[in-house]
DNA sequence: GAGTATAGTAAACGATCGTTTACTTGTCAA
DNA sequence: TTGACAAGTAAACGATCGTTTACTATACTC
């Protein structure tokens, strides 16, 4: 059927990942595919629309997956943290199943970098990776710490979520790839010791 | 004189910056500097030679401040830690001056953007990026930490230069960046403090 | 004042861009 | 068996790409 499509969502995903969106031609795409620019026009209007069609995917996956672990949806950008407050154990293992999941998902993983390439392109752009990978990630942290009594809840989210944010990166290039899992493990169990010795 | 070379090194750096090197025109660099492309080919022989002048450049400012400093120049990539034990305070004073440099200074700001962009393209550029930007300085505290006798440098680092990482990206997006800048001198001091309170 | 670089313009080069068109297959229902 | 539709090819479209060429204006040297 048309799996013609998905190979080209996820072909062009990955040119876009590596390369950039626009430094990504319609020929690069269709030529990693084997077929010719015409067969791809059957499947998408446009280049633009393919760009689209990812970012949709990307946004129904979240939604599933915020329901998968049942929290608000967009919970980043609720005001009225109204969470409860969840145990550290939680947020810990929470925590290594999204490094996991941005770094080694097959879609995620080059989404990630796609949006890191694409985020000074346009203020959406922008907003974008900031909800999903930067400020949108820390607030909920903060959220969560705010939720449980803790004080300074956005230092300390700083402190959480930094050392992940930056082995996101240390993580792209590096040769040793369990050698960086490990130490975000490190980073994770060192801080779930800190709250839980801190209680509530 | 060829002050006009500069303003073509400047504006390339910015467009580069906000949208690829690849998806850059020569034509956008003229247009933006109000000259023609056969102008901007009396200083530069290609495309390719502003964005090895950018690199060239970077490299040059990056000598100077490691000297400015007296840090053995690369210094992340020594094998041997032959640092002197640094005390906290100057640590924590270098990482300041680090963050303004890479937020607000008027060539490494849009570099630092730049090689954000540029860094899935080819390996050399994902090293430079590294190197400039996420292992490299993780790499460098590790270091530091291991010459002052610390347990657990790397986890350490990663604890230490990560929110600073992290905040890099969330300055890029934020409205308010002194809030930006404040959360990180909460990190920073904060972590003054705890290294004080252990001695070496 | 004649000669010569230097820094610029305007136009054209072939290549490639995203997109469209005309045409060829293969598949399956009527 | 025919007709229709879906999925593909090959070629061409005008626009833009990086680069080159021919020419002009300005300034400095002999």
């Amino acid at each position: 059927m048309s799996d013609t499509r998905e190979k080209i969502l996820l072909t062009s995903l990955d040119l876009f990942a590596r390369k950039g969106y626009g430094a990504t031609s319609v020929s690069d795409i269709a030529g990693a595919l084997g077929i010719t620019k015409g067969a791809l026009y059957r499947h998408f209007a446009s280049k633009r629309a393919i760009f689209d069609a990812i970012l949709a995917r990307m946004e129904q996956r979240d939604g599933e997956q915020a329901r998968a672990h049942d929290l608000p949806e967009g919970a980043s950008e609720a005001d009225g943290p109204a969470y409860e407050a969840a145990a550290a154990a939680d947020i810990v293992a929470f925590s290594k199943s999204m490094f996991r999941y941005w770094t080694e998902d097959p879609f995620a993983a080059p989404f990630r970098r796609m949006l890191t390439l694409e985020q000074y392109q346009n203020p959406e752009m922008g907003q974008l990776y900031q909800q999903y990978l930067a400020a949108g990630p820390m607030g909920y942290v903060a959220d969560l710490f705010r939720a449980r009594g803790l004080s300074d809840p956005e230092r300390r989210a700083a402190a959480f979520y930094g050392p992940m944010f930056l082995l996101y990166s240390v993580y792209d290039g590096a040769e040793d790839k369990g050698a960086v899992t490990s130490l975000l493990d490190e980073h994770l169990d060192r801080t779930q010791k800190e709250m839980e010795g801190e209680g509530k």
